[in-house]
DNA sequence: CTTGAAGCTACAGCGACTGTAGCATGTAGG
DNA sequence: CCTACATGCTACAGTCGCTGTAGCTTCAAG
């Protein structure tokens, strides 16, 4: 077929690694494309189309098994699309996790740095705050992560 | 002496597993403790100070880089803190910088989820979100990450 | 003296790639 | 037709910060 392209060419396209593309084959999130007789992958647009969602939902957060269970979904379009809602609220979930604890890592960053006279070392107040002991418990509620 | 810990006391006092404070001593960060005849570690309480401070720094967000970088100069009192406040400020840029990608992640995550009509697959916003290559350049500022 | 918890070393595994070494293939110009 | 040379191939090591396991030894209490 004419449109079919070398992986280095779907690599551009994607926006990704050779590497990352022959990764995702090696795990089953790409079908193995067809070979030249030399043995160099040639994809077709399904191809492009699937590596394009994998990269999306990638961006978004998604992790690869998560992303392997929309795929399987995909396939299967006469189910009702509850499972897909759960993934997608799990992934809402961590990414809203993720933020709370940032945040309260930048407050206590930003007083750190602010504090910081620009002395010597030995007055300096970002290592006062991480050597004491005191300050530490005040994020320990995700230690368990 | 007699406050001498074991590796086991020290992890539930710093609330690490023992594993990881035989990994922070493989990596510098620890120094050699003294060892019993038989060759178990015992630790005196400088090593839990230095422990505290490495979590707390941790918990923050520095990688062990930046956190053996701070340790060499916590042993050079006399010299000027620019240094610790540069690692500082790195670890809050990149803060910053992961904070903003997740709230831009969050809303498209949250359109995603909410447009979701709990119909069949087929239909499913979610997967056509994913799929519509259109929405994925609206992150893209950085994918050079 | 025995038992059992806790210690020891060495190494594999996680997630999601990325980089490297050492070849083979494909294609464009001469 | 031949030669460069970019690109492709496989296989495997490395990244980060731990965590878990196997197979053994040591320690402290009873």
């Amino acid at each position: 077929m004419a449109q079919d392209l070398t992986i280095g060419a779907l690599a551009k396209r994607a926006a990704t690694k050779v590497q990352t593309i022959r990764f995702y084959e090696q795990e089953g999130l790409m079908p193995a494309p067809a070979r030249t007789d030399g043995g160099q992958r040639r994809y077709a647009k399904a191809h492009a189309d699937r590596l394009a969602f994998i990269r999306h939902a990638r961006e978004l957060g998604f992790p690869l098994d998560a992303i392997r269970e929309l795929l399987h979904l995909v396939d299967k379009p006469d189910q009702p699309c509850a499972r897909v809602d759960r993934v997608a609220t799990d992934v809402l979930a961590d990414v809203e996790a993720k933020i709370t604890r940032l945040i309260s890592l930048r407050g206590e960053l930003q007083r750190m740095v602010r504090q910081c006279r620009h002395g010597r070392v030995a007055e300096c107040r970002v290592i006062k705050v991480l050597a004491d002991h005191s300050h530490s418990h005040c994020l320990s509620d995700d230690h368990g992560h």
